[in-house]
DNA sequence: CAGTGCTAAATTTGATCATATTCTTGGTGC
DNA sequence: GCACCAAGAATATGATCAAATTTAGCACTG
């Protein structure tokens, strides 16, 4: 399982832009702080261009925020955008789990339980950037079964878009109190019943997304 | 209407990104076409580093696609691309018609009226770029009344990805034979009954992406 | 002798950086 | 409280370096 896929040859903006990514899924990052072009020029030893590509990548994708003065934050999710991205993700993971379950074998099952686990292990010994690592990835493995690549783009950002404030949430309340439905969805691709995994999937999403509301209220 | 809203004072990146979605939008670029930093430095009279950031905000969008051997081309829709793209509108765009029901007065009824009415006279006059001008437009005004920003700049991106797709199959067929929904969007909208303007969308979508895909079949 | 395929030089294109310029802002004096 | 000035940050350029593609030359084969 090689997560740290070979960065050498790699342009640098690439590599900037990956980097930021984690930074704002895994919570490195919190809604309102500002991000500057000198600051991460000095913080990852490298020129200006390539940051300024990745920043360009990133508020394209709505991770960041652009404020007309020529400032960079991380964007504050306020009631209405909460709702649009549930909305958004209600609309499209059932899509990609209903595929998924269309086109999982056992590998990927077993691949993916052993991911879960990994999850459950980080929630137990209360490691709030393992638990969100893991889950990420147990979303990011489960796309790639369902071979949808423009789907999964759209997916990727919308998580890129509410990760710093899932990160304020479980800041808050720890590793308890995170129920998932991974477990039905596990079921439903092992039994290949595309329609049950769609709608473990919609549950899974409707309980993250209440969290984080309730989280931020 | 101010389509051209004034663009002095916005950095440079900014305008050319402007100019290159439009580009993508409108028309003039074709599917596999090589898009190249140096040849977008002559032809819009600035420097590298704008032309590279509006680059990177299009590829992130989707609109363009890097090789890894550092080119970049205009996508080219196989049929699988197509069918995401479609289930992605239809899972989007319907709720945005909705959401602009309940939310739209006389005024945007009219705008909106008004708008459909060039494109009717840019189809009427078999004028293809006018038709993807004003159809975006209806498009963009429907969204605008919606205000839901998140779920517009997701679609906003799926308009992208077709966009030079569209455009091939108008340029074979020309004007005839563009049938669209929006006479029952309008009336939906002008009813303030959102569920009949979601199945208007919807049908103006199926239909869009139907032609789509046969005219590149 | 013509055609094919390989190798290497040349050209084109992309990536990065250092630097100059412009803009925003926060402080200072009136 | 308002105008002005200085500091810092973002924007934009051109130069330089590196990589990839194309082209040209050459040998080899049918």
């Amino acid at each position: 399982m090689n997560l740290q896929a070979d960065t050498s040859g790699l342009p640098a903006h690439e590599l900037v832009y990956r980097r930021l990514r984690d930074m704002i899924l895994f919570g490195e990052l919190e809604p309102g702080q500002p991000v500057t072009i000198q600051g991460l020029v000095e913080h990852m030893q490298v020129g200006m261009t390539p940051v300024r590509e990745a920043l360009r990548r990133l508020t394209a994708a709505g991770a960041l925020e652009f404020q007309g003065n020529r400032r960079i934050i991380v964007p504050v999710l306020d009631a209405s955008a909460i709702e649009e991205l549930t909305l958004a993700r209600i609309a499209l993971e059932p899509q990609l789990a209903r595929r998924a379950a269309q086109r999982c074998d056992a590998d990927g099952v077993a691949r993916l339980g052993a991911t879960d686990a990994r999850l459950d292990a980080a929630i137990a010994r209360g490691d709030v950037r393992g638990y969100l690592v893991e889950n990420h990835q147990f979303h990011a493995e489960m796309n790639a079964i369902a071979s949808a690549p423009i789907l999964t783009d759209l997916v990727e950002g919308l998580w890129l878009r509410f990760g710093p404030s899932l990160r304020v949430v479980c800041g808050q309340f720890g590793t308890r109190n995170l129920p998932d439905q991974h477990k039905a969805i596990l079921a439903a691709l092992a039994a290949r019943d595309p329609e049950a995994a769609a709608r473990a999937m919609r549950a899974d999403v409707q309980q993250g997304m209440t969290q984080i509301t309730e989280g931020l209220a």
